[in-house]
DNA sequence: GCGTTTTACGTAAACGTTTACGTCTTTCTT
DNA sequence: AAGAAAGACGTAAACGTTTACGTAAAACGC
C-alpha cells in the first residue's frame, strides 16, 4: 500500500540500489539522477520502511525504558529527559510499566528482546538476577537511572543518596535544630532506603546529636499516605522534635498535611525537609525545602550515554553521580533567629 | 548472533516452516515434533524476531502516543492507562513529546510512519490540517484523548468540558456562594478554554447570578504559576468574591498558594474548586475539591478502543464521553451553614 | 591514444520471518 | 483392499531494505 523503494526506482527509471544510496546519502550517483529520484520520492510520497531497515541493519533505533510506575512524578520527569535525549540521537523510546512486579518486568524484557531494541534504561528498582541474565542475553547496553545494582556491575546515573540525606540533615542542624526525626523508606531498599537513613544517622552523629531507633520511622513505600501516617508515630516516639527529614517529597508533603490536621504549624512548630524536588514541592504550602535531584537531567544524561554506547562512540560506560542541591523554600525555619 | 528460526530448525531436524507453525500455534505437526522443537527452542534460547515478523505481517504491534509534555501530571496519568491497555492487547507504546510544537509533532508523525506503528493516540492538542493529512496517509486508526478536533471527524475519548465546568460552578452555587470568579484558560483554546468558560457563565446565568467579563481571568496556560498570578487580578476585579472555579488543578493550587500568601483563608474566606483531579489535588492543604477527570481510565479506554480498531474487532470508532464526578474535599465551604 | 583509475550505476544475495503450495504418508470409508 | 481424505511435513517466494560485487562508460595520466 505504501510506496516502496521499488516503486520509486521504477518511477525514476533507476535501480533500487541507486535509490537506496540517494536516500542514505551514500556516494555513487550523478546530480541528474539524484534530482530524478528526489522528484519520484516527492511524487509518490515515499517513506523508507524502518522495519525492513531494521531487519538488515540489526538496528531498530529504538530503546526501551522500564519504570515501576509511569505516572509517578519521579518517573515522568526522568522519562521526559530520556525521551528528549533519545529523540535528539535519532531514537524512539518504548515505555514499559513494570508496576514493580518481577513477572511483568521479565515479560517486558522479553518483549524488548523480541522487538530488538538497541538499548535499555532501567529505572528505580533493584536489578534481580533474572533481569541481569536477560540483559546479558540481549547483548545491548543497559543503563540504570536513579538506582544502582548491588550485585552486578552496571553503569548508573544517579545522585549520591547518602550524601543527599547527610546534607539535608546537616541543613536542619545548621538551622539550629537539635531534635530531628526522619520519615524513612524501607530497610530492605538498598537504593533509597538504607543510604538515606545512614546519611541521616551519620549527620546527627557528626554533630553529636542524640540518635536512636526512635528517631526514624520506616515505611513500605515513599508515598503521600506513608508520610501522612508516619508523622503521628514519629511524634509519639520523639515528642519534642522540631524538625524532620522525609526520604521523599511525597512523604514530606504527607507529613505536612498531617501536621496541618493536628494543628501543628509548619515551619514555626515543625520544620520539614524533603527529598526529590518534584514539581509539587513548590506548589504546596508552605513551599517545601528539599534535596533537589535533577530528575530530568538524569534522564537526559542516561539517554545520552546510552545513545553513545549504542553508536559505539563510547566503549565503556562510566557511571555518573549527578549533583544534587538543597533548594530552600518555606518549610524550614531558622531556630537561631529566636 | 541471536539464534534464528533456522538454527532451531537445524537443531530439531525439521524445516523452518514447521518451527514457525509450532511457534505460532498453527496446526500441522505431530506431538512428537512439537516436543522436539520446543526442546530446541529451549536449548538455544530462541526468541522470534519481531522485526522480521513485522516486515511480513505488516503489523508491528506498536502504537504511538503523542503528548504535548510527557512529564505533565495530566499526561503521565493518561499514559499509564494507555500503556496498560496496549500491553494487555499485546502492543508496545512509543512515547512522543511534542512540546506543543507543530514542527516537532510533524517530525514525530513522520517517524511513527516510518516505524509503521499500527495506531496512534493523540493527546491534549488541537489537530491541525498538517497532522490530519499525515493521519490519512498513514491509514492507521487514530484516537484523540482528552481533546477533540474541531475541523476533522476523529474519534475521541474525553469528558464533556462544558458540563464539567457547569456542574463545578453549580456546586459552588449550591453551597450558597453568589460572588463567584473563574480562573480560566485561553480564549483560543477550543478544548479546555472556551467550553469551560462557557459552562461557568451559563451556570451563573441559570441561577440568575451576575456575570461580566470581570468574573473571569484568562491565561496562556494552565499551570501553577498562571493560577498564582491570576488570583490577585481576579480579586481586584471582583473584591467580594467568596468562591472561585479554576480551569485546572494546577491553577487552583496556584490560587490557593497566592491566597495563603495574601493571608486569605481557604476555604473560610475563599472557596476554591479545581478541574482534573490530579494526584496533587489530595496532597495539598486544604485538599482540593475538584472535577475529577478519570485520566487513567481515559487513557485505558482510548488504548482499548485503538487496539480493537487495529485488530479489526471493531469497524467504526465511536467517540466516548467519559463520566466526570465532583470530588468533595476541603477547599470549598458551605456558606449556608452560617 | 592507450592503459588505468574513477564514476555511475545495476544485479543479486542477505536479513528472519510467514505462508501458499506441493508431496508423501497415514487413516478413513465402504 | 482400493480410493479418498486428512495429516505431517518441506520448498520456496515474499516482505522492503542494504550492500558486496560486477560492469560499462567516462575521466585521467603521460
Amino acid at each position: 500500500m505504501n510506496p516502496t523503494i521499488k516503486d520509486v526506482a521504477k518511477y525514476a527509471n533507476v535501480s533500487i540500489a541507486t535509490v537506496s544510496r540517494i536516500v542514505n546519502g551514500l556516494p555513487g550517483y550523478s546530480e541528474d539522477t539524484k534530482k530524478k529520484v528526489q522528484e519520484a520520492i516527492e511524487a509518490l510520497g515515499y517513506q523508507p520502511n524502518a522495519i525492513a531497515r531494521g531487519l538488515i541493519n540489526k538496528r531498530t533505533q529504538t530503546i526501551g525504558v522500564l519504570f515501576p510506575e509511569v505516572s509517578g512524578m519521579l518517573s515522568s520527569e526522568v522519562l521526559e529527559g530520556v525521551e528528549n535525549a533519545a529523540h535528539d540521537g535519532g531514537f524512539s523510546v518504548i515505555v514499559c510499566n513494570t508496576t514493580s512486579s518481577g513477572k511483568r518486568t521479565v515479560k517486558y524484557l522479553r518483549l524488548l528482546q523480541e522487538k530488538r531494541v538497541d538499548g535499555i534504561i532501567f529505572a528505580s528498582e533493584d536489578v534481580k538476577e533474572e533481569y541481569y541474565k536477560i540483559f546479558q542475553e540481549m547483548k545491548v547496553p543497559v543503563l540504570l537511572v536513579s538506582t544502582a545494582s548491588s550485585n552486578y556491575d552496571l553503569p548508573f546515573v544517579r545522585v549520591n543518596d547518602f550524601e543527599g540525606a547527610f546534607q539535608a540533615t546537616e541543613h536542619l542542624i545548621k538551622k539550629g535544630h537539635k531534635q530531628i526525626g526522619m520519615i524513612g523508606g524501607s530497610k530492605n531498599d538498598p537504593i533509597a532506603g538504607v543510604p538515606r537513613m545512614k546519611g541521616f544517622k551519620e549527620a546527627l552523629q557528626k554533630y553529636s546529636l542524640a540518635f536512636s531507633v526512635a528517631h526514624i520511622t520506616t515505611n513500605e513505600g515513599y508515598r503521600f499516605q506513608n508520610g501522612k501516617e508516619s508523622l503521628p508515630v514519629l511524634l509519639k516516639q520523639l515528642p519534642n522534635m522540631t524538625a524532620l527529614f522525609a526520604a521523599s517529597d511525597e512523604m514530606a508533603i504527607g507529613a505536612m498535611s498531617a501536621a496541618h490536621q493536628l494543628g501543628i504549624k509548619v515551619p514555626e512548630e515543625l520544620s520539614i525537609i524533603g527529598y526529590d524536588n518534584l514539581k509539587i514541592a513548590e506548589m504546596c504550602y508552605p513551599a517545601l525545602t528539599t534535596v533537589s535531584q535533577p530528575l530530568k537531567d538524569m534522564g537526559q544524561t542516561a539517554g545520552e550515554i546510552l545513545v553513545k554506547l549504542i553508536k559505539g562512540e563510547e566503549k565503556e560506560a562510566k557511571s555518573r553521580y549527578m549533583p544534587f542541591t538543597i533548594v530552600e523554600r518555606q518549610s524550614v525555619c531558622d531556630l537561631r533567629d529566636k
